[in-house]
DNA sequence: ACAATATTTGTAAGCGCTTACAAATTAAAC
DNA sequence: GTTTAATTTGTAAGCGCTTACAAATATTGT
């Protein structure tokens, strides 16, 4: 319970040795003499010496640290990935800058500059679409990035991700197959968001390929809100469209999507089918549960660490773009064939 | 682009004055002389000058972060207070370094000395039970810190919260005042979660009151997973048991606890009523929707973010304790006639 | 006009750590 | 036992910034 926290010079006055031998044996054991080592951690352990991260970012040019801007941390979205990019970092003693920038391109360049003041190793985005002065201020300072939830073959930066266009064909092909020819959509805002508009162009390309169109007026943008979501497919409905299935931008939307057809008492699949985007753990849970496409969340996130940390360990800033797939998982809400049917168990009374 | 980032120095170079001029330009505009302060501005802009926050942490012993621990990101339960407390910090120009423990003590001492060491001028923790040695650090290193999620007029420490007990007491009335006597519970792993515990204890002291018991047979503990949850009920049910309301954890469990009936064709509320904890906003959106507790996300993450902001500022370690409302929120898993009854506009045609 | 005071700017000493480089010690080779 | 090479430790110069304090300049009162 000392005045003030200890010093490495603390350490080693009290150990009998210079500073840079107690550095050594925190950064680099093996340089140092087991005997004398030991002598040293002892006393680190004893005063309670924790080093000063800003001194030894000054110091080394590395901050052990990786910022990540996200469009938002609100819903499970992105935090699933995000949870295993922690993770990965962590191992490597890395720590996570997180950030959000609810889905603003100018917001995000706010926060990246943040970041890159604060001193990052690394950088994570959502998309491919940012800010030019985000990829230039990442270029001055030599922060390696890499872009996830998207995948571009001619990407000029790395990314980590899936092609959202082909994801979206798949909606398509799927409720396609299933009969349905008038498809209406509810997307997220698409301005500042490559991954909504690649999807819905991937949906209209599917669309298009099969002879039909996707009406204009049949597609609603707005916040991935479920409230949101709701009011934009009532007012399509009460608007007095045809349509037998919503193609939802997210998990959000489609929750939206669905409770508003339960308001309504619109029966799904049969009257309307939905589609979400994302597979969150709730939608199998739902009831209709929810067809969806499932994002490689995990991957996206690990693979991120392994990458940025190779990045700073070794230099190397050749752009690599890794392609996962993301699936169609057909349930209740576009089949109804899909439903669990009640089991035997069911019969069993339970008062 | 200039071959490495500019410093203090380049641009008090480049603008004729001393680098404690720039440096007041940055952080004390006032004491400035306007005229001299624009040309260094400007000198700031042509430069692309960005402080180095390594340094600056290092010369002024304030790092402009505050750090959060978290038992988990992966759902959106603690996503949104986290939103506002970022939010909240963001327009005081702090940043936010968030970490996870996945609901374990010893992995959120490891997080609290890895954000210590970082640096973090002030911490946010969820809950009152921590390891004592992270009291001890924080203490040590002057860190002002608030406990989240939690509140008790007794504690000595700041925190910012509602009284799990109170709400666990609420949910158990609401259920008993439904005519529910035989109640089971799924409830979170209780070990090293103070508000797990706590909100069961409320339950058990007000069947207590009304001279019921809660069986022990009848409490399931599980990971905060859905699935877990399913099939704790699923096991719970197929035992044998006899009760006609499950009261979940939290939001996650009642997901997993619905997901389950479906499954087993057991109709809610009319065989077995639910209830969760939280209000995530999917919740008012499921079908049935689900009767839970309101936590004060936003209302915590903003309060937090105010007062760990102060304490920075001035120094001031008083301790601090806001009690914040959580409210039952009662919807259809509970009682059949809050459900949405079809609307006059769902009888019109969709195709 | 000249003190006396208030304001603006400069000087320079660190903040706590890492790391070239030099010095000292030990091990290996002859 | 030397000489030489390899290993271990120490010395000291910063990393880029903030901030007492001193110096210079501007403002005010008389």
């Amino acid at each position: 319970m000392r005045n003030s926290k200890p010093t490495l010079q603390d350490v080693a006055t009290a150990a009998g040795v210079s500073t840079a031998t107690v550095s050594r044996c925190i950064n680099q054991p093996t340089q140092v003499k087991e005997k004398l080592r030991d002598k040293v951690n002892e006393d680190i352990n004893r005063l309670g010496y924790a080093p000063h991260g800003a001194a030894r970012a000054l110091a080394s040019r590395r901050s052990h640290t990786i910022g990540a801007v996200i469009p938002t941390i609100d819903n499970g979205i992105f935090a699933n990935g995000i949870h295993y990019l922690q993770q990965g970092l962590s191992e490597a003693n890395f720590t996570l800058l997180l950030a959000s920038s609810n889905y603003s391109l100018d917001e995000e360049l706010r926060e990246v500059r943040s970041l890159i003041t604060r001193g990052i190793d690394g950088m994570v985005l959502i998309g491919a679409e940012h800010h030019p002065e985000v990829y230039e201020m990442l270029e001055r300072h030599q922060v390696p990035v890499v872009n996830l939830w998207t995948y571009n073959s001619q990407s000029i930066h790395s990314c980590i991700g899936f092609d959202n266009a082909a994801a979206g064909r798949k909606v398509a092909e799927h409720l396609f197959n299933m009969g349905h020819r008038d498809i209406a959509v509810i997307s997220g805002i698409q301005v500042d968001n490559d991954r909504a508009r690649e999807r819905i162009e991937g949906v209209r390309q599917y669309l298009q390929e099969k002879g039909l169109e996707l009406k204009p007026e049949l597609v609603r943008e707005c916040r991935y809100s479920a409230e949101k979501s709701s009011l934009a497919l009532t007012d399509l409905i009460v608007a007095g469209h045809r349509f037998s299935a919503v193609i939802c931008g997210n998990d959000i939307l489609a929750l939206g999507a669905l409770s508003a057809l339960r308001q309504l008492d619109i029966p799904v699949p049969k009257t309307l089918a939905v589609t979400g985007f994302d597979n969150l753990e709730i939608t199998a849970a739902l009831s209709p549960s929810l067809t969806t496409i499932n994002v490689p969340a995990r991957r996206m996130g690990t693979l991120a660490a392994t990458y940025l940390l190779n990045c700073i360990q070794t230099g190397n800033r050749d752009i690599t773009r890794i392609k996962l797939p993301a699936d169609l998982k057909v349930r209740e809400t576009t089949d109804i064939a899909h439903s669990a049917g009640p089991h035997s168990e069911s019969e069993q009374v339970l008062r």
